[in-house]
RNA sequence: GCGCUCGUAGCUCAACGGAUAGAGCAUCUGACUACGGAUCAGAAGGUUGGGGGUUCGAAUCCCUCCGAGCGCGCCA
């Protein structure tokens, strides 16, 4: 990868084994961006302690074997022990070219791809999704396409609830309104009418509470009718879902979905290999595990509770199969949690549990990606005005509608205008959640969110609307600029360099599910664009070789937005 | 009570143990008949909740206090 960051560390590797031995060719040399150079290499601080040494003379050494004639005009000693790295203008015109000119932005196919399914989503089928799946279904999906992008297999694992205790209530419900009949549509298309109706039932009909009891014993016993029963209902959900995820252009269909009752036969022998190896003991009438270090009130010990007292199973056990499905059937070698916040300790004690049965011994790690909460202006969890959960489909049409007065001014035919409000209204809505830290909470703000500057989305969109305009104006393709790329001004340097960090922070969401700092790294470079547009005339350069090479630079900035924000799931329009 | 997460500019958020803690919004000051002004440049704004400690170096690691959110046996 043509990253500088990751070119630099190779080098500095390479000097610390010449110059400390072989030892130290895997030490992280720590390059940081620097305001005194474009990096600084800060290794020899921590190993002169190591070594005993002063670090002004570790720092000194190691320079002198550094070999980067070929990258850097300058890399020199400084303060206490930094080295400042200078990139040579040819060396990154030249990278930048090759950027360009390939398909993949200089982004190379994992050498080692990792096999990864990736729990997301996770809505609770025959129930509306609310403001609280937005997070955990927009992460995910970024973290997939930015996974696949680089070569590694994903194994998308739709998480989805469709086995818990309220089947028996729906599919009496079912039964009762008829099935084919308008209100069983309602299952599709207004899920929680459906739901509600149930639920009202239950509560108010103590007859129906007791049928519907009956019937959990009977779809979890495997009865025939009521299985079919259940399928039906799964099925309307299903069409629900597929509709919401197209509409948020999230890539979840049909085949991923792998919910609780996909585990369902594997339960008790979850529990008998549990019990067996002496994991899970008996206590107060239900099979726990209980594990070092997990204490609750009063010191008490908490427990997973994997069999309840009266033999049912609880979501303990559903994970507990699953993650041994994940690391033992699909081979994985690190299983992805996006899952909320406060399932932590839950998730921990799965973890440790799965590790303690030997299911993690062939290599797979698990790796809860916490997800926070999304706070009302109030800083409570987001609610609607009568106190109710949000619906995400009511999050989406207002985001939509709002997307639309921000275009108002704008002289479009109507479908052209119904098209890029719903691009700026979900890419504003996604971006803003992809945008901050994904497992601090964050106050959702619609004007912020689809706010035309700053870290937003519809700035970035609007960044590439107008890079595309100077194509258009200029009567080319953008694929039609290739350069030869030069470096004159300090934007076009800024911008050059900029250009190159794609892959650097493609690795880092991949490494700790951190979208952000994609996010950060997209904004970064349509800042560094725009400036560069302000100062750099393209279309009038001063003459045809400065033209061409700033022509490519727009070209290559286009793709790298666009390939970024595609892999974020934020859609970037012809125009706005 | 125990545990987890967190506390950074007026507001919303960044910062991979490194040099002077950065962005955006809001505020103030400038620029230009403009390759889409839905712009750019600049200023101001901070004892990183308080106090100790480790380190050559701490927003970051450790201890303690204050404050907030969440979780702690048969719901998921």
């Amino acid at each position: 990868m043509p990253d500088p960051q990751l070119v630099l560390a190779g080098r500095l590797q390479a000097a610390l084994a010449a110059a400390f031995g072989p030892e130290h060719a895997n030490d992280d040399p720590v390059i940081r961006p620097s305001q005194f150079a474009d990096y600084q290499a800060n290794v020899a601080l921590p190993l002169a302690k190591r070594l005993g040494r002063r670090p002004r003379d570790v720092a000194s050494e190691l320079a002198a074997r550094l070999d980067v004639a070929d990258v850097c005009e300058k890399a020199e000693v400084s303060g206490p022990g930094f080295i400042n790295l200078t990139l040579r203008d040819t060396w990154i015109a030249a990278e930048t070219a090759a950027v360009l000119a390939d398909e993949r932005l200089g982004v190379p196919p994992a050498e080692q791809p990792l096999t990864m399914p990736v729990d997301y989503s996770a809505p609770t089928l025959a129930k509306e999704m609310h403001v609280g799946h937005l997070r955990t279904t927009v992460v995910g999906d970024a973290f997939v396409r930015t996974a696949e992008f680089r070569g590694h297999t994903v194994i998308r694992q739709n998480h989805v609830g469709d086995w818990g205790t309220q089947f028996g209530m729906l599919i009496e419900h079912l039964l009762d309104v008829g099935e084919g009949s308008a209100d069983a549509e309602r299952a599709k298309t207004e899920p929680n009418i459906f739901y509600r109706a149930a639920r009202a039932k239950y509560d108010a009909d103590p007859a129906f509470a007791e049928r519907s009891r009956r019937r959990v014993v009977l779809l979890q016993g495997g009865d025939r009718d009521t299985l079919r029963l259940w399928q039906e209902l799964v099925e309307l959900s299903k069409s629900y879902l597929e509709r919401i995820y197209r509409r948020l252009g999230v890539t979840l269909t049909e085949p991923d979905l792998a919910g609780e009752s996909m585990y369902n036969e594997m339960l008790g022998d979850v529990c008998d290999e549990l019990e067996r190896k002496g994991i899970a003991t008996v206590s107060e009438g239900a099979l726990c595990v209980f594990l070092d270090g997990f204490t609750g009130r009063e010191g008490r010990p908490v427990p997973l509770i994997i069999r309840k007292s009266d033999g049912g199973y609880g979501y303990a056990t559903t994970d507990l199969a699953a993650i041994r499905y994940r690391a033992l059937t699909l081979h994985a070698d690190r299983i992805i949690y996006v899952v909320g916040a406060p399932q932590a300790l839950h998730l921990r004690m799965v973890f440790e549990t799965a590790r303690l049965a030997g299911w993690l011994d062939g290599g797979a790690e698990p790796f809860h990606a916490a997800i926070g909460n999304v706070l009302g202006a109030d800083g409570k969890i987001l609610r609607t005005r009568s106190g109710e959960t949000v619906r995400l489909e009511a999050l989406v049409d207002e985001a939509v509608e709002r997307a639309e007065k921000v275009i108002a001014d704008r002289d479009y035919d109507a479908a052209a205008r119904k098209e890029i409000a719903r691009a700026v209204g979900i890419g504003a809505m996604k971006y803003a959640d992809l945008s901050v830290a994904r497992d601090s909470e964050y106050v959702f703000d619609w004007d912020r969110m689809l706010a035309l500057q700053g870290n937003t989305g519809p700035y970035l969109q609007y960044a590439v609307a107008r890079i595309r305009s100077i194509f258009r104006r200029a009567g080319l393709d953008a694929a039609g600029a290739t350069g030869p790329i030069v470096i004159g001004q300090p934007a076009e340097r800024a911008l050059a360099l900029r250009v190159l960090g794609f892959g650097g922070a493609i690795d880092a969401l991949i490494e700790e599910v951190t979208p952000h700092k994609l996010c950060a790294y997209i904004y970064a470079l349509a800042d560094a664009f725009t400036t560069f547009y302000e100062t750099c005339p393209v279309l009038r350069a001063p003459d045809e070789a400065t033209r061409a090479s700033r022509l490519a630079l727009c070209a290559v900035t286009l793709r790298t937005l666009v390939a970024g924000l595609g892999l974020l799931g934020v859609p970037t329009p012809e125009r706005m």
